[in-house]
This record gives C-alpha cells, sequence and structure tokens, in this order.
DNA sequence: TCTGGGGTCCTAGGACCC
DNA sequence: TCTGGGGTCCTAGGACCC
C-alpha cells in the first residue's frame, strides 16, 4: 500500500490564536486584518456566517462589523508564529516525519499506524488540550488528495475533523461531490479553463489524461491529475529548505506620480529588505524592483514597470541595494509619460539568495561573464567533458574563474589548469 | 548570402498558494 | 477616500554564443 500522507490544518487559524489569550472571544464573530489593516485575512465561523468574505475589504463591511459587534484585530505575526511552533511540536509526538507547508498547515508521515483515523483523533485532541487550537485532518496516499480529504472534514462536521480517504472507494465516493476549483494548485484561471471543458468536479479532473492536462496547462496541472489518480508527484519534503527569495512590498497610502517620490518608497523598502536578509543571515545575488497602479480603478490608465538586476558582489549591504533599487526604478520608469499615472505599489524583491558564509568571494569581475577569457575557458571544459558538462566541481581547486550550469545552480570558482573534478 | 543546431542567460509575466 | 504581503514554480521569447 502506498504510504498514508495526512495534513493537519488550524481552523481559522489566527482568529483561533487570538482566542487562547481571551475567552471572550468564543462564540462571536471575530476577524483579523491584513498588515495595513486593509483586509480581513481570517475570520471565526461567525463572522463567515454573517457573510464576511476571505480578503473583503474592511471599509466595505462596517456596516456589518458595526451591526454584529464583530471583533477586529490587527494581525500579530510574531505570536502565530509561536502558536505554530508550539502546534508542530505536537505533532512531532505523532509522527517522524513533519513537513512544516504554512503557518497552519503540516503534512504528516502517516505510515504504519494500524488505525489512522484513532491515531489522527487522538492527535487533534492533544492539540486542542496543549495549545487550545481546534485542528482537522486529511488522510490519503497523495499530497492533493489528503488536501481533499482535509477540504472535505473541513465542510461536513459529520467527519468530526478527521477523513481519511486511504480507501479508494471512499474517493471514489466523495471526489464526484469535491467542486474542480476547490483542489490545491487549481486557481480560478484554470478554473475557468476546466469549465469549458465540462469539468467541474474533482473525479472529472481526475479522469483526464495526463497528456491533455500538461497541454491544457503545465507541469502543474499534469501533476495534479497524477495526484487525484493516486500517484504520489510531491514528496514530503521534512526538511525546510533553504529559501530562495524575499520581498519587501507596500501599498502607498498616498499614490506616488513622480519619480522622486517612488524611489522614496523604494529606498525605504529596499532598507528594510537589506535588513531583513541580515537577520536571516543572507546575501541577495538578484535585485527586482516593482511598480504599478492601482488595478481596482480600470477607469485609470494602467502602467506596470519592473526590472531586475544582479548584484555583484552578492550582498545585504543597506547601500548597495538602495544603489540597485536605484538604477532598477529608473529604468523602469516611464520616462515619456511622466505625469500620466499615479502608482499606488512598489516593492522590492530580492532573489537568489545564499547564506552570507556561503557567498562566493569573487576574485573577477563578474560583471563580465561574457569576457573573452571566461568563454574560452568554457570551451575547453566543453570540449574536455563534453556538452552537457558545465558544473565544475569544488575539490582541490585555486580559486580563479567562476563557473556555473546555469543562472540559478551554485556558482564554483576553479582554475582551468585545475579541471579534474566534474559532476 | 543563407542556413542550422544546440546551448545559456536574462527578463517579464502568469498562476497559484497561504 | 479606503481594497494585503510574502512566497514558489513554470513558461515564453529575445539576445547572444559557438
Amino acid at each position: 500500500m502506498k504510504t498514508p500522507i495526512a495534513i493537519s490544518d488550524s481552523a481559522n487559524f489566527y482568529v483561533s490564536a487570538e482566542r487562547i489569550f481571551d475567552p471572550s472571544l468564543k462564540n462571536v464573530p471575530v476577524i483579523v486584518l491584513s498588515n495595513n489593516d486593509g483586509c480581513a485575512v481570517a475570520r471565526s465561523d461567525e463572522a463567515k456566517a454573517l457573510g464576511i468574505k476571505m480578503g473583503e475589504p474592511l471599509h466595505l463591511i462596517r456596516d456589518k462589523v458595526e451591526a454584529h459587534g464583530v471583533r477586529v484585530f490587527s494581525s500579530n505575526y510574531t505570536l502565530y508564529g509561536d502558536i505554530s511552533r508550539r502546534v508542530v511540536e505536537v505533532y512531532e509526538d505523532f509522527t517522524p516525519n513533519v513537513e512544516v507547508y504554512s503557518i497552519d498547515e503540516c503534512f504528516l508521515d502517516f505510515g504504519g499506524f494500524a488505525d489512522r483515523e484513532t491515531h489522527a483523533r487522538r492527535l487533534r485532541a492533544e492539540v486542542l488540550r496543549r495549545i487550545g487550537v481546534p485542528v482537522r485532518v486529511g488522510i490519503a496516499p497523495t499530497k492533493t488528495l489528503a488536501k481533499c480529504a482535509n477540504e472535505i472534514a473541513k465542510k461536513n462536521p459529520i467527519f468530526a475533523g478527521v477523513l481519511d480517504m486511504m480507501d479508494e472507494r471512499l474517493s471514489d465516493w466523495l471526489l464526484p461531490k469535491v467542486p474542480v476549483g476547490d483542489i490545491w494548485g487549481i486557481g480560478s484561471r484554470t478554473d475557468a479553463k476546466l469549465a469549458k471543458l465540462g469539468i467541474r468536479t474533482a473525479a472529472e479532473l481526475r479522469a483526464m489524461p495526463a497528456r491533455q492536462a500538461r497541454a491544457l496547462g503545465t507541469v502543474v496541472l499534469e501533476r495534479t491529475v497524477l495526484e487525484l489518480q493516486g500517484e504520489p508527484c510531491l514528496a514530503l519534503e521534512d526538511v525546510e529548505p533553504q529559501r530562495k527569495g524575499m520581498a519587501v512590498t507596500r501599498s502607498a497610502g498616498t499614490p506616488m506620480t513622480d519619480f522622486d517620490t517612488l524611489f522614496q518608497a523604494l529606498t525605504a523598502h529596499a532598507t528594510r529588505a537589506a535588513e531583513k536578509l541580515r537577520r536571516h543571515g543572507l546575501v541577495a545575488g538578484t535585485l527586482t524592483v516593482f511598480f504599478h497602479t492601482n488595478r481596482h480603478r480600470l477607469d485609470r490608465p494602467q502602467y506596470s514597470g519592473s526590472r531586475t538586476t544582479r548584484l555583484t558582489p552578492m550582498s545585504a549591504d543597506t547601500f548597495d541595494l538602495v544603489e540597485a533599487a536605484r538604477r532598477c526604478a529608473k529604468a523602469a520608469w516611464p520616462k515619456a509619460q511622466a505625469g500620466t499615472y499615479s502608482f499606488t505599489k512598489a516593492g522590492v524583491m530580492l532573489d537568489d539568495l545564499v547564506r552570507f558564509e556561503d557567498r562566493p568571494r569573487t576574485l573577477f569581475d563578474v560583471e563580465r561573464p561574457k569576457s573573452a577569457a571566461l568563454m574560452a575557458a568554457l570551451d575547453q571544459v566543453n570540449d574536455r567533458f563534453g556538452k552537457k558538462t558545465m558544473v565544475l566541481g569544488s575539490e582541490g581547486m585555486k580559486r580563479s574563474w567562476q563557473l556555473r550550469a546555469d543562472h540559478r545552480s551554485p556558482r564554483y570558482t576553479t582554475r582551468i589548469e585545475d579541471l579534474p573534478v566534474v559532476r
């Protein structure tokens, strides 16, 4: 039998977290707002019952909030992070392998337990007893099916928070009742495409040939179909991956119409981004700046600008990042139509992150990676080891050149004379 | 002058997730 | 008037190289 995978998620997590410390919040409508207090991002069941939607702007629900005495909170991510870690500790008592998927969701290796449902119910009771947060558990042979099971358990109180869908007869019976848009990985765009083909349920998507799925969407949709068929394409990742990028983005309180104002905002974002990098002990290899007009105002002229630049050397230095952001902003700024647009959102994104201690110590100017000498070196490597080989190992090398397989792979520094190690 | 195959790199943007 | 922020992965197209 295939290894059972469980996913456990907390119900209305931010609200549940707030309720731990304030019993007066029980059984009353509660919402938690997004960063700038703009939208409702978590709602208690009572708030949902009032028709408050996920992501709904606060200003559109003011009347409801006042009429029903909805308790409103700004988000407190420090608190939620702490609660989340404590919930994970409980999970770790119930399974050897935990993948922390998000602040309120974990995939759990449920292999080797004879009575999975009882095990899940015990886990559920223990999280509630020790932390005070209600969770729901879905179990299935693949992550996508486990998410389905979790979703079904969430919507149907009859399951009392646990659904084990390892038995195929059970998924055969349930998947026709799951709207295709509820499946993990199917967003609104794909949902619309599938609707045109008359595919409305998880069971119907499961029946789609993998090739057709790939043609209609991408490899992602193909994997979703295979996972629905019970073939695992997504492994349990129980080691925390090195993060690949980070971003600092904000909506502007007052729209920005001139370059200096935009650059002022971007300077603040780049400064915060540099601090964030250093806090995590990282340096970045790539910086991207973007800005765009208000997407909710289609009656006004729209513009979105973005520009990416390489940071050489890789850096977490505020000055370097601000300078790079300035270059990018200038390049993306709509000079010809200056004054036409008012920008309401801007951000700085950093990619190709590596730990500070792993940063390449450059002995030659990587601004000119295509210098004749480097190209000659690459050719020489290719001649020697065949076209496929580009990544040079690091054993016994003397630093002189930097080579890599592609722009995302790690860099290696070596001398042409010392090329024996090739992978 | 035209014709190529086989690559990498870079950029921009789409789609989805929580 | 006010409508989030921070991530991941994938694809396409052009520039450029030999």
